[in-house]
DNA sequence: GATGAATGAGTATTCATTCAT
DNA sequence: TATGAATGAATACTCATTCAT
């Protein structure tokens, strides 16, 4: 038996446990692959114990997306916080900071990016969406106003900058599920080639001059 | 009851039958979501009939894997094949197959680019991964080729083509998610526009001349 | 393993079984105490074959409440059935059919009077209740014009005759609950001699004349 | 923390929160749908304190039935002690007791006449049985004195008393149960009008003169 | 004496797969 | 060949009760 959790700390501590596990569990084996079982005994518990802590599977997975969402979010404010960027340095910024969060979350990355794609149920969860879809819009307002700034500082020739940046976002998630999907390894081009590749086309294009 | 497929063509149809049946559920309700019993019904088979022509679940999707990257590639073979096309052209033209595959098969599509992310079981075989990576291979390479024609005909500049090939792959895969995740809903930026978006980016860049 | 069930008369033969085994458990263990498991080992099956024949414990449940109440139903038919009747005799027929019920079949008896008393749960079923209160008003309102027929018949006094059905209805349930709460037992009273004795009183009285 | 219980008077106040809070609950959500948290929440303490209090589950259930047929019987002896009765003054009494103790207690009336039927796990208490019996059977023998008092008197016909007292007892009960099974609601009769139906009744008959 | 964390034993239900016919 | 009945193995979640502190 688990040496019980007395104080506040303790439970936290706890709580934290659990979800370490969970996100290793989840990353490993996707959500309808992971039990509670396999939660509890990697975190050293009863499996009737996690629902001291977690009301449902659900929620302790809705728990680790919001962590991911809060872990991406100061990665990019902190990207930004760097003074005197121009904006393409600024983009430059946030796709770096993107990758850093994929590269240094990995297991959070694929909890909140990936494992929910083609699974209808967790979109049946009615609370996460609003979550999810708000979080995205703010970062890509952010992307949006550092296009427009672009542009009339004349860095950016005269795109949609709304549409750029919600395909902007979505090419540089494409590249990271590269490594998702194991591509990188049968290709024989790490993630961090791409990501750069990405970085340097993205503003410059393909094209000679 | 069905009527007995007596001839190896009325097994190849049964066969295709199965696969429409699995196609549609496997996009509607993802794959833990289908049971077989879900399949053999929207059939008309018994459950037991499915073990006659598929080993097993994981076998039929592993199918539709294979028929979603056949339809792929005819799709990208038709678009190359129109004469006198610069390299430009011909990218453009493979990301419009794509774009082509993901709108008039959508139903493939998620099932070889969505649903299995996250899902190590299905990585897990050994006989089709080595099919799916082959096949992802050829692609990559024609893309190779056209960038390398492209910049020995002086119309890209001189980037590394392979990764570049493997990069854009990425990038156009991460637009076309983009509507699979809905964010195309909530952004209000419909999903062509986005592949437009993109297809202006890639050889051109965001930055002014 | 069971033998299967293959025409659809065997099929109909294992759904007998099935509610054979759950009447026999519902009354020795209540609804609570009955589990899916106890139910399929008396049957001779796996837990999972059941939910081929029910698809909830609960839906088994209300099976066995409308059997019961169609076996009430008919034994009641047959007791009016029977010609040249006074209104009195009637009555005393429905007391003696409801008897009958009881007796005869106990445990249909238990489960549709007596185990949902003071479970929530089956009220919260809604396709239940409104069953039930149909079936009770029915034999209530064929109380109600027997009454009103010995009245107008000079056979009994003035009363009011819904009022006095529910209450007539209320007084013979309990004196067969005596028996259900094993009162009979104690008190060295025989639940026939109980009846007679309620026959007796509620045309007659207590009073001297 | 809740302060502790220091002197016997202090845990006596203790014992009688649990039970009013056990009470009000077994009462809204019966026995099984009860937990030995919610009571404990309720009563402001924590789990394991209830069992310093209380055994099991099963225990505290059981004191409130004896507490039950307490209550019970000090009304009948209430109800018996008014001077100069005659015996069908007296019978109407103790009916017109139970009516009292029914609504002015239907928590307790529901614990000890209805929460357990059907539940063999409750009747399995070998202590407690022949405690409810033996008070139930004091009951009984008051409700016969009185028919024998009124056999003697001349104002009761000469009925076997003891069964008339059992078949009475029985009645009654089955006439407030009618409230419990939530029969006057959609009878639409209530539940006062019918217990003054049984009084009528049972002195008197349904007969006509 | 009091707490609340911890758990064992349970429960209804599901589903891929097999097998008797 | 085809069937659908049958099942083993899961699996999320619950709760009375215990026990370390």
């Amino acid at each position: 038996m688990k040496q019980r959790a007395r104080t506040d700390e303790d439970k936290q501590i706890r709580i934290d446990e659990i979800l370490e596990s969970a996100k290793k569990l989840f990353y490993r084996s996707g959500y309808q692959g992971t039990t509670i079982e396999m939660i509890t005994d990697d975190a050293g518990l009863s499996p009737a114990a996690f629902y001291r802590y977690f009301k449902s599977k659900l929620e302790i997975y809705r728990s680790l997306n919001s962590i991911a969402i809060d872990v991406l979010q100061k990665l990019i404010i902190e990207a930004l916080g760097i003074q005197g960027q121009t904006p393409p340095e600024k983009l430059k910024g946030i796709t770096n900071a993107y990758f850093r969060f994929f590269s240094e979350n990995r297991e959070l990355y694929e909890i909140s990016a990936v494992l929910h794609l083609g699974q209808r149920e967790f979109f049946a969860d009615l609370e996460m969406v609003p979550l999810l879809e708000q979080r995205t819009m703010d970062l890509l307002s952010v992307i949006k106003s550092i296009i427009d700034e672009g542009i009339s500082g004349g860095y950016f020739r005269d795109v949609d900058s709304w549409s750029s940046a919600v395909s902007l976002w979505g090419m540089i998630d494409g590249v990271l599920l590269l490594e998702v999907k194991e591509s990188t390894g049968f290709t024989g081009v790490d993630i961090k080639t791409l990501v750069n590749q990405m970085i340097d086309i993205i503003p410059n294009g393909l094209s000679a001059q």
